[in-house]
DNA sequence: TATTGTAATGCAAACGCTTTCATACATTTG
DNA sequence: CAAATGTATGAAAGCGTTTGCATTACAATA
């Protein structure tokens, strides 16, 4: 009783639906065109006339026709789906730009296909495979460390692609990111210019991170270009439980410690209440930065000192540039995106001893660059 | 340069990568068998010989051939994607879920599309067509309050599909997930048990949000069904903001409240902060609890008492329904999930006064309304 | 040896669309 | 008025698979 009432062409073998789905060939039926012109009127309506236009879109209404994905994607090459391989969902900075990206394609009349690498390469090249074999028109990747037989697919496949989240210079693959080493940098500098002399640096593992690991490195060099001591750099798996504890053991070994450079929010939040546990007043005694500025950042005791990504700005370029790439329009091949530092309670001034110290370095102190960092600087100041 | 470089057969349009795309008849032909049989030594092997399985499993190697996959889905009626539509990747809730989900489909060879409606049922519409077009072989929607026209277009479709995020009962569509009502009523019933008999709810805007709605009818049905006062419930818009603003507006109007109940993290984390911002003591003067367990909700100060959804067991059975379903098996249609309550330090017995005041009867007048003397007078009392 | 059954294979027809090419007609131009 | 140009249409050839059905090969049985 659900199996009969097949239309008249025989079907080879049976559909998963009862009734029988609509085609274009029934389209062009009712509005008395060919397949050819229905199709036309529904993809390229300048091509045909005003009145047929209209009969076949009546058509299509009254037949709730809803084209047939694969077929087309079949005869026209174009999935309309962009493939996304972030390392985690579960990282509300991949998420949001996931969201944001998906919105944005959206209106263009495409679709996004999520996977995750859970930071594994050997996963990663699986999935580009697995995207590439289902079809998609263009890919998306987080950062440039992937596997090389990653690259060479890519390349292979003449696929559309960018890499999000990093700014890697001109010559490389195309990307769309901020550079973290440098925006980094800048917060570093953010903390040498309020007198900090005795920096640590806390982070998650940056073997599988190239972001983190660039932001390790602008604080290294930014601490190095000022003529301090090297940093104490202390990196743990990424929860907050050991990002409580990795804040313990910069504390325990640096006794002088007057700031801590967290590589992203979640080690702040996590130096932020080990700090509450351990009774060190922020920005009192400790002054500390992160980087993200995810939506607690506003409201933690103290408020959170640190980076914001243009998320939205990125994601909106990586659609526009794969769509341009698809249509077979060029786009930059690199775009530099700025992130804004946004100052909030857990910085300040270190601690007068500490602050003796600083007079006696190089600290150089000229004019902060960052942009936002200006107007904050005043009242840091003050 | 690149247009060249074609295969034997004349295509009838130039396609877009340079190098000729290896077909499954290039496979056959390398493998010396037919279409027919390379097809069926990779998609069904326990049909062909082993010898000459292996032989075509060379040929896919040598020529690296990855199978076209509009092609195998226009054939097969099977498209190997998985719909799913959220309210928003933004929450962590839901990012998890699809981060789980995409995990667990990804083993079975399927892929996950992400959709996602801003709460909005028009927009929600709108994406399942999409969906339904580009062609999926299963769909996962959150929650069971859905547009008419989108259920009328899922059943018509005959695709399978499942809702998740909430038990909707025996006789609804498919649904698998735990029963927000019950779950809260549950909590607030271990608030009536530690001795709250002033409770307030705090929670987002639960217009478009069905198990927010289900949760506040639970703690309005558990305090009811304990011959309590009808509690005050405030509604806010989802933000940390304004969930603080909303602590405020709840202390503000009900001088006696000892209990907060909040319907997500979210906004108990905003009460949380706020209370610390009025100098509300918590547990000793107000006891939390939220719904969701985020990972901070463990790390905030104090750490907050919550529920915790099953997350995983959720995405793993709507994986399994699924498939069950696209493979023709069938699959309990209804399951209820059980979600834990996570004891922590943010809720404690009600301050001694407050009990005696509550045994007084309706919350009217309570003489102090200010936040600061509040505080005072709570002490002063003691 | 003839017969039957089974396991492997191949042929060719879908699958439902897009797009090239040819045609028909209407319009402009020399 | 013929020729040239342009505009809408349709016929039909794909697109790269899967799969129903027929056929073949081969072993086992009579």
């Amino acid at each position: 009783m659900t199996q009969s009432q097949q239309g008249e062409p025989k079907r080879h073998r049976s559909r998963r639906s009862a009734k029988r789905k609509m085609r274009l060939a029934d389209v062009a039926r009712r509005a008395g065109v060919s397949e050819a012109t229905a199709s036309r009127a529904i993809n390229r309506p300048e091509l045909v006339r005003q009145e047929v236009r209209e009969r076949v879109a009546r058509a299509v209404q009254e037949l709730s026709y809803v084209a047939h994905g694969a077929a087309r994607a079949l005869a026209s090459d174009r999935t309309h789906s962009i493939g996304l391989i972030v390392p985690t969902l579960r990282t509300a900075v991949f998420a949001e730009s996931a969201e944001i990206l998906q919105q944005a394609l959206n209106r263009s009349g495409y679709h996004l296909i999520i996977a995750s690498s859970e930071y594994d390469k050997a996963r990663e090249y699986h999935e580009v495979r697995a995207l590439l074999q289902h079809g998609i028109d263009g890919m998306v990747l987080v950062g440039q460390d992937h596997a090389p037989e990653l690259w060479q697919l890519l390349e292979r496949s003449g696929l559309p692609f960018v890499t999000a989240f990093q700014h890697a210079g001109e010559s490389s693959y195309p990307c769309i990111g901020v550079d973290n080493r440098q925006e980094f940098y800048d917060a570093t500098r953010f903390l040498i210019n309020l007198g900090h002399t005795n920096i640590g640096v806390l982070t998650a593992e940056t073997a599988s991170n190239e972001r983190l690991a660039a932001r390790v490195a602008g604080a290294r060099d930014c601490i190095g270009d000022h003529s301090l001591p090297k940093p104490d750099v202390v990196e743990v798996p990424s929860t907050l439980t050991d990002a409580r504890q990795g804040l313990r053991r910069l504390v325990e070994r640096n006794a002088h410690l007057t700031a801590v450079a967290c590589t992203n929010d979640l080690m702040a939040f996590g130096a932020l209440a080990e700090c509450r546990t351990l009774g060190i007043d922020v920005p009192g005694q400790l002054s500390v930065i992160g980087f993200d500025d995810l939506d607690i950042a506003e409201h933690t005791q103290p408020s959170l000192t640190t980076v914001r990504l243009p998320l939205a700005e990125q994601s909106r370029r990586v659609g526009e540039y794969l769509l341009a790439r698809i249509e077979g329009r060029d786009a930059p091949s690199s775009t530099r995106l700025k992130a804004s530092f946004i100052v909030r309670e857990s910085t300040g001034r270190p601690p007068e001893p500490a602050r003796a110290t600083a007079q006696r370095g190089t600290a150089d102190a000229g004019p902060l660059q960052t942009p936002s960092s200006k107007k904050r600087a005043r009242s840091a100041a003050e």
